[in-house]
DNA sequence: ATAAACCCTATATTCAGCTGTAGGGTTTAT
DNA sequence: ATAAACCCTACAGCTGAATATAGGGTTTAT
């Protein structure tokens, strides 16, 4: 028989706070068994499952991606390749957000250097020359 | 006298949504006078400030940044200042931001490259050994 | 005259991932 | 025996930038 550890153990031993285990809980993500006295009492499987759900966030998976991984290893298969399709997403997304800032960069670098260089005329009205001749793309 | 717009009108010169421009004035980034009926009226010179928002959002300033330098104009100063370093500090968020996803980026390859050429054996108790072998550095 | 289109306020909701609080009950250490 | 430390639920709040809805009043077109 496993050792049952109470929230407040769990809770030390993965570094998370008691209400992050209880609003994991909530969503699905972790289960617990019930004391007489209400408390919820984790098996040392929890724990692992804890540590689990923070390597899958610190791979940039969302609480929601990591519920439909468990919930598949909860129906007894190996979600791994779920795991790989979600992970080659986040690269995909990752160098797709990566160069949107690095254009994104550049532009606010022009406009500095421009500014710096050259500084417009500000006409009547205008606020800030400088945001003024800010050519709006979208 | 200049043309007193509706809200309605300002939203369609602007493309933004008529509750916008409620939001954008209970967060004193946008003025208007009320009629007897009780509704908003605008002067061209709101469509042009609700412009210089757009701009500024676009450049990445948040509404608080903006309201900042919004205040600098109503009280006479040229806000190009503010606008100066708020725009470097973009770009420098930026910069610390790419390098943090490239970075990361590269670890996640890293993980599914060892992965696809050696998949490592799955231990007792284990949900996918893709995520369980991932070293949690913070 | 009446309906469509417009306007108003106030409040609630969304996204994610929690944290904080109030108002209790339980366990453990002294 | 009592206080500290722990646990419970239920709800509110946080971030930012809005959108949505309910329940009304006004203007405009036919």
């Amino acid at each position: 028989m496993a050792t049952q550890l109470r929230i407040g153990e769990v809770a030390k031993q993965t570094g998370l706070a008691v209400g992050a285990l209880r609003y994991y809980e909530s969503l699905g993500l972790l289960s617990s068994q019930r004391g007489a006295n209400g408390y919820r009492y984790y098996s040392t499987d929890a724990v692992h499952q804890v540590q689990f759900i923070k390597k899958a966030q610190a791979i940039g998976f969302s609480l929601e991606e990591i519920g439909e991984v468990l919930n598949l290893h909860e129906k007894g298969d190996t979600p791994c390749g779920l795991v790989q399709s979600l992970l080659q997403e986040k690269i995909d997304q990752l160098e797709t957000q990566i160069q949107q800032m690095v254009t994104f960069k550049s532009e606010l670098e022009d406009y500095r250097d421009q500014w710096l260089s050259n500084q417009p005329e500000p006409e009547s009205g205008d606020i800030c020359p400088l945001i003024e001749t800010v050519n709006l793309v979208s």
